[in-house]
DNA sequence: GACCAATGTTGAC
DNA sequence: TCAACCTTGGTCC
């Protein structure tokens, strides 16, 4: 059940486990042979993540470009409960994590974060004080290959339940299974399907961070515009995938928390100021979880011990890395209710939406 | 062991 | 509006 910096992270532990390889593809389960049979040979060129769509680029193996009629594109979403567990050879390729010779990416990845970065919050949005910038490497890739030579007799487990796909490529196969979308594309398909996407915070920020010059596809001004345009309320906007990309029902919640913003507040009466804070907010808070993992919201002196009650547990990626914040101490309001508000004391609310719970306090958001 | 909800989206009715 | 996707973890018995 990944949320935008799940993808991102995946696109990044594809790129370095496979860019650059011959890939052999196949689909374990049969659903997918013919895209399979598209791919299987080529060269992996690269994986992005817009949002919580993936697309993997492949070229031509003996004396292709990358020419777009040379590339074809694998599209994968996970939807609600799609994932992609690796593989590795264990000795040319070096996860970080110990002893993790089976890594899940999707929800349960255990990719580490980077030591030592857990614990910094992401400061609230509050006037123009400007977040420090995250510590610590950017770009955490957890993987690094030492060696190019593949191992020899080493063979890749049997795939595990239904497998649509497998990457196997020189030191590593990837299984993805139970996605909701799988399918190949050419390149004009793939960006046609970006161009139905809103802007994504994750990639804004990478530019940002890198001195860039940002796509003008994820540029602020569209979200801001998209949500002001429709009387919907904003907690319905923030869920349009159209209106912004890569936000979830974790995200969408705890962004209007920290806001102080009722979710039902119709978008058009949302100040601008207040719209551009949210995206602000959701490009630190969605780095930050492309760097550690893991969705973490709450001030270190609003984690309260006690608090809560240890009911409705969500799991985090990082539960077992020494100096995660507890699953139950990331959130102000998501998988909350009828808890008391961290900072207010009043219970916590949740009330369906568009067929998704929505989790607020109706007293500090207005 | 049965049952259900879920960090999501698409398409049929 | 609802089923499909067909996994996973938690709860209840």
């Amino acid at each position: 059940m990944p949320e935008g910096h799940t993808v991102h992270r995946l696109a990044r532990a594809l790129t370095d486990l496979f860019a650059g390889q011959r890939l052999t593809v196949t689909s374990p389960q049969g659903r997918f042979a013919g895209g399979a049979a598209l791919l299987d040979g080529r060269v992996l060129a690269g994986a992005s993540a817009w949002g919580k769509q993936l697309f993997v680029d492949f070229v031509p193996a003996d004396g292709g470009t990358r020419a777009p009629d040379d590339v074809r594109v694998l599209r994968v979403h996970l939807g609600l409960y799609g994932a992609w567990t690796f593989a590795g050879d264990g000795s040319a390729v070096v996860v970080q994590a110990i002893g993790a010779p089976r890594r899940r990416i999707g929800e349960t990845e255990t990719l580490p974060p980077v030591a030592g970065a857990l614990d910094e919050p992401v400061p609230l949005p509050r006037g123009d004080e400007s977040p420090a910038s995250a510590s610590g490497p950017e770009g955490d890739v957890a993987l690094e290959v030492v060696a190019d030579a593949p191992v020899p007799d080493w063979q890749p487990p049997a795939p595990r339940g239904a497998v649509r796909v497998r990457l196997r490529g020189v030191h590593a196969v990837a299984d993805l299974t139970a996605p909701t979308t799988c399918e190949v594309l050419t390149p004009s398909e793939a960006r046609a399907v970006v161009e139905r996407l809103g802007p994504d915070p994750i990639r804004w920020g990478d530019a940002a961070r890198a001195g860039t010059e940002p796509d003008p596809h994820d540029d602020p001004q569209r979200f801001v515009d998209a949500v002001r345009r429709s009387r919907t309320p904003v907690g319905a906007r923030l869920m349009d995938q159209s209106v912004v990309a890569g936000v979830g029902n974790i995200y969408r919640a705890e962004v209007l928390y920290r806001a102080r913003l009722d979710p039902f507040r119709p978008g058009s009466s949302v100040p601008v100021e207040d719209l551009r804070a949210v995206w602000d907010d959701l490009v630190e808070l969605m780095l930050d979880g492309v760097r550690t993992g893991a969705i973490v919201t709450t001030l270190p002196e609003d984690r309260v011990p006690g608090g809560t009650t240890g009911r409705h547990r969500v799991r985090q990626n990082s539960d077992a890395v020494p100096g995660a914040v507890p699953s139950d101490a990331s959130f102000y309001v998501y998988h909350r209710e009828g808890l008391p508000c961290r900072v207010c004391g009043n219970p916590v609310l949740v009330r369906e939406v568009a067929g998704r719970n929505l989790y607020s306090c109706a007293t500090c958001q207005r």
